[in-house]
DNA sequence: CTGTTAGCGCCTTCAA
DNA sequence: TTGAAGGCGCTAACAG
């Protein structure tokens, strides 16, 4: 069926392992030799087999792409796409092949995901979309397979993790919103469970503190993510406080549905209430106002993390923690 | 360093032979040696590889998902995330694997995708993202490699398709905006080297047809599927045709454009001009007003692409085209 | 420069 | 019910 390496050999009238050198690109093939194999295995046909160089060489080239549950995060798909294209494109790059991995396929098999891996000889993993409070988390963090976790911060002996610098992320926005004079700044922030919504609260704390401001309990609401959980935390936190000048908002898509709560309480935006959201997603540029933001470098996330699991694969370096610098996007939310 | 079967076969005092048998779920082999194996596995941390299962049983299990460029459509996001995770866990249920390839890769490496996926033994593969003048078109349709496009219309021997049916798509919603009283309505189609634009087209020309009403090529325009496009293509619409009173797009994204064009000229949507789109993006629920559009089903694309490859490799069943039904979403916009 | 030999980890006849 | 032997396609000493 599939030809093999075998079929070259007899073909060209050399040994097995005069066609393996030929390929491996080795010297010691005298050139004409070489020029005949090739052309032989070219008219054959022939691609030399992974699976059994994998076999061989006791090492598949390949590592793992978890993402924790494919459908659950709908807000967070663009981020995910971008990061998993810089994965992809560091990876390709210096030749590794990645597997998709899901924590639900895992789960409905009855499988850990280090079994997963395992199996299949994986050389390591990027791990992303995972919650705080996943119960895979501490697997991540004890398994011996060297992995790389996205806005996951965990550290271990096999396991680094790359995320955006959240907290100062969150303390130049809340400091962009006090240079513009407001004082009573509101903040919707994600739910508990992500990594990214505890830095981000510290950011937004130590900027407030940072200014001699107070930071009420009661300005801070943890909500969804997603453009509903938005708009009510909105309408809950201006109804609560009415001097309220500024909000703050851990997602764009929240900020996206504040804007709409906003504007339909009849108030505008930035006149009455600035805002400002957090990931810069494409849509921030096409809503009325454009919306004000803090920017991550998504898809050199990716990248980061790529090449921090190859510098532990191909280089035995330690895993670390490695925080990519956001910036501030200003349009007319703010 | 990583346990093998002959390790298990040696602490259990049995032979590879029967270690084999006993997790491959064989019969012939008595109980009793049967759950000392699989405890001696255990209690070793023993995983089958499965390279070298791939290799003697010369399947690999595994298909390619090919997403053509990932970064060249950051429109597209949201739909391919979707598709792919209707891949994923449907070839995940079915205890297939998944690995990346993308044609940027095979570019750089001067690799053809055929012998990317050829080399590591891929069963099949699942096309995604690629534009009809893509130079891989040619190779992805005649290659013996069984494989599934996501709106690309190609049938061949070994390759079948899954779109949805663009054509009634469009017809439906033009449709639509005629039974509201609509007669000179605009088209702004995407740009033509995707296939969905092609029948997209021809879905509004056969509803205008089918209502009696003229097709005027000064109606139609085609644009680049993304925000600016829809921007662009509604300003030059709207100014050359002050009649025009709906406008149907290729895209939500592009509607999105158009509505804010639009509402920047001073007019109404949908008062002064009805507004529909394409896609059923999450984003479409929140803007304002909210549009309506042609949604597609996109995790369901994923799904029955996957299962279509499926048929091809487990059942030898011939490839063909799949069209799923699209359906109306009425919100505000018209 | 080239061939011989011995595996990589697993499955599968064929005997016992 | 079990084991021995051969082989999947390829690489890597070790000799010539």
């Amino acid at each position: 069926m599939t030809v093999t390496i075998r079929d070259v050999a007899r073909q060209a009238g050399v040994s097995i392992t005069t066609v393996s050198r030929a390929f491996n690109g080795y010297q010691d093939v005298s050139e004409e030799t070489k020029k005949k194999i090739l052309q032989v295995a070219e008219s054959l046909n022939y691609r030399p087999s992974r699976v059994a160089r994998s076999l061989v060489l006791q090492q598949t080239q390949s590592v793992g792409l978890m993402i924790s549950d494919f459908n659950v995060n709908p807000g967070g798909h663009h981020f995910l796409f971008d990061v998993i294209a810089g994965v992809h494109d560091r990876l390709a790059y210096l030749g590794y092949d990645i597997t998709l991995v899901s924590t639900t396929t895992a789960r409905q098999r009855l499988i850990s995901y280090i079994d997963f891996c395992t199996e299949r000889r994986l050389e390591g993993v990027i791990v992303m979309g995972m919650r705080l409070d996943d119960p895979y988390m501490q697997e991540v963090a004890e398994a011996k397979l060297p992995s790389v976790g996205i806005d996951l911060p965990i550290l271990s002996r096999y396991c680094g993790y790359v995320m955006t610098d959240n907290v100062n992320g969150a303390r130049q926005g809340v400091r962009y919103l006090i240079s513009q004079g407001h004082r009573s700044i509101g903040f919707v922030n994600g739910h508990a469970q992500a990594a990214v919504s505890v830095d981000r609260l510290r950011g937004y704390q130590t900027a407030m503190q940072e200014a001699g401001l107070e930071v009420k309990e009661d300005w801070i609401i943890h909500s969804n993510f997603l453009v509903d959980g938005g708009e009510t935390a909105t309408r809950q936190l201006l109804q609560n406080h009415p001097e309220m000048t500024a909000i703050f908002y851990a997602s764009d898509l929240m900020a996206i549905g504040g804007m709409r709560c906003i504007q339909r309480m009849g108030k505008k935006v930035p006149g009455d209430i600035a805002v400002l959201g957090y990931d810069n997603i494409d849509l921030g540029e096409w809503v009325t106002p454009m919306l004000s933001t803090v920017a991550q470098k998504r898809y050199e996330m990716g990248v980061a993390a790529a090449d921090m699991l190859m510098g532990m694969l191909l280089r035995q370096e330690e895993p670390g923690g490695r925080l990519l610098p956001p910036s501030l996007v200003i349009r007319e939310s703010s």
